[in-house]
DNA sequence: GCGCGCGCATGACATTCGTCACCATGCGCG
DNA sequence: CGCGCATGGTGACGAATGTCATGCGCGCGC
């Protein structure tokens, strides 16, 4: 029998991932949170052999709770389930040292099998996922980041130039330099690719 | 025994949601959609009393789900699940004739509660906006939606312009409407908001 | 010291955006 | 019919944006 501890955080989706697995013969769910500090506690106490978990969660998100568990040299085993297929994240989760990420838009099936696969010691990466995750990392530095974070919320080069202390021309400069390496046409378009890339 | 058809576009929360309710002794799942076109197919083929349906799904939306059954004078009674905590959704929800609008964040045994207490002919809103939903409404008409949408996700006004077979001046002077109204800044802050309030 | 790269700034320029006043068409309605 | 009203368009103008070339200080290696 695999215990496994369940973290999301959304109630619904949290019951009912939990209802589907505990139909699972082999699958005991032991544990459930719905914010990363609860499921540390929860996973302290229960040592759960397979932990699944969301990526965001208010809080602690599933990266750091990956990354926490580690530390704390527990046997566990982290599957992320997320929405997003962000390489971004993917790659933060692999240094984590997470054993499975699935997205939400795979067969519910696979969730069951990726917890069996990875209770053998395997492991489990969204094919969507497994190969451009490393081919085109983050080409942005992070004064890019941080102009083309505010220009992504509607603010004017002069309202960021303020914010970040830079003159209006650097400021326009760096969105320059952001819309080229992503190959955007302006900087909406620059925001929104780095934004669905998990750079932002 | 409740025939239900569940609408949602992540395959795995589908999954746990069907299992999760097909445990319920008085519901059965008797077809479920990845998307609101398959979905209304289906929902014509098995005629379920109650249809369970996500908002935002790729092609047909919930709310344009819902919307497509009351005109095919399906007796089937709506209940939206969503993320969304959005008033303007809630809003264009209750005009589709939807009978229910319940939050993923809810907890999941509200769910089947909610089937039952509407296929009595109840109606189930999620406390959080049962209030709020009437006092700020929607501002946009349907062209500024549109030019909008486009506009949020960095195209520009010419390329909106050919999408929408408008000129590029009248593209120009909606998107300014539509500025105006929200008291945005420029189009970016305009679709920022429209977008948060549920209004896209 | 010297050169070099890097972070930041400036200035100039073409393009795009936001605003406004105004025109044309079409449709419902008294 | 004439009228208002909603829907699209035009043209013009200033402001914001995107792009480049260039300058200036500062730390770092040699």
């Amino acid at each position: 029998m695999i215990r496994i501890l369940i973290a999301e955080d959304q109630s619904m989706i949290l019951g009912a991932l939990a209802a589907m697995l505990d139909m699972e013969t082999d699958i005991s769910v032991v544990a459930r949170a719905t914010n990363g500090n609860d499921a540390l506690h929860l996973a302290l106490e229960e040592k759960p052999d397979v932990v699944v978990t969301d990526i965001e969660m208010p809080g602690m998100s599933g990266l750091e709770f990956a990354a926490a568990l580690r530390e704390k040299q527990l046997a566990a085993r982290v599957i992320i389930v997320t929405t997003f297929a962000r390489p971004g994240y993917l790659r933060r989760a692999l240094d984590a040292g997470v054993k499975g990420y699935l997205l939400k838009d795979a067969p519910a099936q696979q969730l069951a099998e990726a917890i069996r696969t990875i209770h053998r010691g395997g492991k489990v990466i969204a094919p969507e996922l497994a190969t451009e995750a490393w081919e085109c990392s983050d080409p942005l530095n992070d004064r890019e980041r941080r102009v083309l974070r505010l220009a992504g919320e509607g603010l004017s080069s002069a309202e960021i130039a303020k914010q970040l202390f830079l003159s209006e021309g650097t400021v326009r400069n760096y969105l320059s330099e952001a819309i080229g390496k992503l190959g955007a046409g302006n900087r909406v378009e620059a925001a929104r690719i780095a934004r669905q890339k998990g750079w932002l």
